[in-house]
DNA sequence: CGCGCGATTGAAGCGACTCAACGGCAGTGG
DNA sequence: CCACTGCCGTTGAGTCGCTTCAATCGCGCG
């Protein structure tokens, strides 16, 4: 398998008015604009050269972002499009470890030796921008807010890796599939969407390795979410019935750990 | 509840040989020179004024360093001693996340909201060196090589949590309770010592939440273990007696024991 | 059209959970 | 000093739920 190279798209501009200044004759600002504001940061330091440019990569459902082993060039910014972050182990048992959505970084991983430990794919037609690491790491220099904004992805990212612990705590397959639908509910909502109308971009095998559970189980458990009337089901697409209904499903854990000695 | 205070400690040297030319005239400096030695950063930068300080704050086995909630105001860095990074659901269970150890940071994950979303307590006598976050801010940017020390850092620390999902994909559990100690095996030999000698410092409970499974059946995988000839366990002292057996063991996925390579 | 894959459903076995009891150890207070 | 009291760790028994194997259906694609 061969890694797509990244390819430099062509300088548009997609109305950021934000920044009367900015862009009049100097396009190369578009897009670092464009990814700061994916990642939620706030200019607050003046854009003075040498600023460096992201760069765009398009990428069809079901292309390969990078393998997992391989050296690791740049940090990536989704844009529109889901990511599948995976592993496959020796036996071909294929661990998903998570789902990576607009705003979310990627490739954060091998900063600590500078190569992948997993794979990343497209679910769907997708892009990203993407920073040479030279170029990162200038950045973080030049521009503190993006450096503080960079802490924040990855503070945010550590956060929804725990997340998976707490959906894998419960107990009963259904609910950590409630917690896994309750998650992605919150994604929308984030990303301005509908919290309530969910169409899934992965597959239930890919939910079964993520939840820890078998594929065959995730489907019975979508078959006992709908029959406690908490969902609707159709392909990939879940309509939540009552989300707080749902909420209080996804309650349950194991039994809990009795008192406990704490001292402060 | 109270959120203990983070207390300056009297700058006093506890026999740190490691650096001889340390703290002779000039303690201040020799904190941050341990700090970042411990999160493995080569100063490459020339440490001029104004310079922070880390603090050290030292805490009992069982001491809180900060609950889940609080608002962060410092990143840690961890010295001797061991920590448990927990959230106690509303029902009173406690889902472990991870355990942190020497040179690994601590609070990071408030980074997004300044606020901590998981508690975290020593597990055993232990110290760490703190920054205020406004320090630490003006450190990233004052010491791009500690910038980047703590991107490598926090990369390690979310590798370490997709290890969590790995443990978790295996559906037996003593092959999860193999991987468990394999994982702090490494971390034995990545801290210079031995990685057939354990000692852990949590509890059965602990690794039960970390992994997914019950108390009791950590307690019966450990006997599992030791009837295979793999390891020797007493209380909470572990010796791994065959390291490449144990590997091997611990590669299985999904398949429960079908004539598992252990019959003898 | 047939092939492969995703999804669903059924059947059967077993592994982990819960509940329960026990011994050991440490901290505490009379 | 020694009961007392938790908690930790272990072990047993029984139930339940998940896994595995298997068959079927639908859909997209070459």
């Amino acid at each position: 398998m061969n890694i797509p190279q990244v390819q430099a798209t062509s300088l548009r501009f997609s109305g950021n008015g934000k920044f009367g200044l900015a862009g009049i004759d100097r396009p190369d600002w578009t897009h670092l604009h464009d990814m700061l504001d994916l990642i939620g940061v706030v200019i607050d330091d003046d854009l003075h050269a040498p600023i460096v440019q992201p760069t765009v990569r398009r990428l069809q459902a079901g292309e390969l972002l990078f393998l997992e082993g391989a050296p690791a060039t740049s940090i990536h910014v989704v844009r529109p499009g889901v990511f599948k972050v995976f592993r496959t182990a020796e036996d071909g048992y294929e661990q998903v470890f998570g789902f990576v959505r607009r705003g979310e970084l990627l490739g954060f991983d091998a900063l600590s030796d500078a190569r992948h430990l997993m794979a990343t794919i497209a679910l769907e037609d997708a892009s990203v921008f993407s920073i040479a690491l030279p170029d990162f790491y200038a950045l973080t220099q030049d521009l503190p807010s993006f450096d503080r904004g960079v802490m924040r992805a990855v503070a945010k990212a550590m956060i929804d890796l725990t997340r998976v612990s707490e959906m894998m705590a419960a107990a009963a397959a259904e609910v950590r599939l409630a917690r896994f639908l309750l998650h992605v509910s919150r994604c929308m909502s984030s990303c301005g969407q509908s919290p309530k109308s969910l169409r899934l971009q992965m597959t239930r095998r890919d939910i079964g390795s993520y939840l820890g559970v078998a594929h065959e189980t995730i489907s019975r458990s979508f078959a006992a979410l709908v029959e406690a009337g908490l969902i609707e089901v159709e392909q990939r697409m879940v309509e939540i019935l009552d989300l707080d209904a749902l909420q209080r499903y996804a309650q349950g854990t194991r039994a809990p750990a009795k008192g406990h000695a704490l001292r402060s």
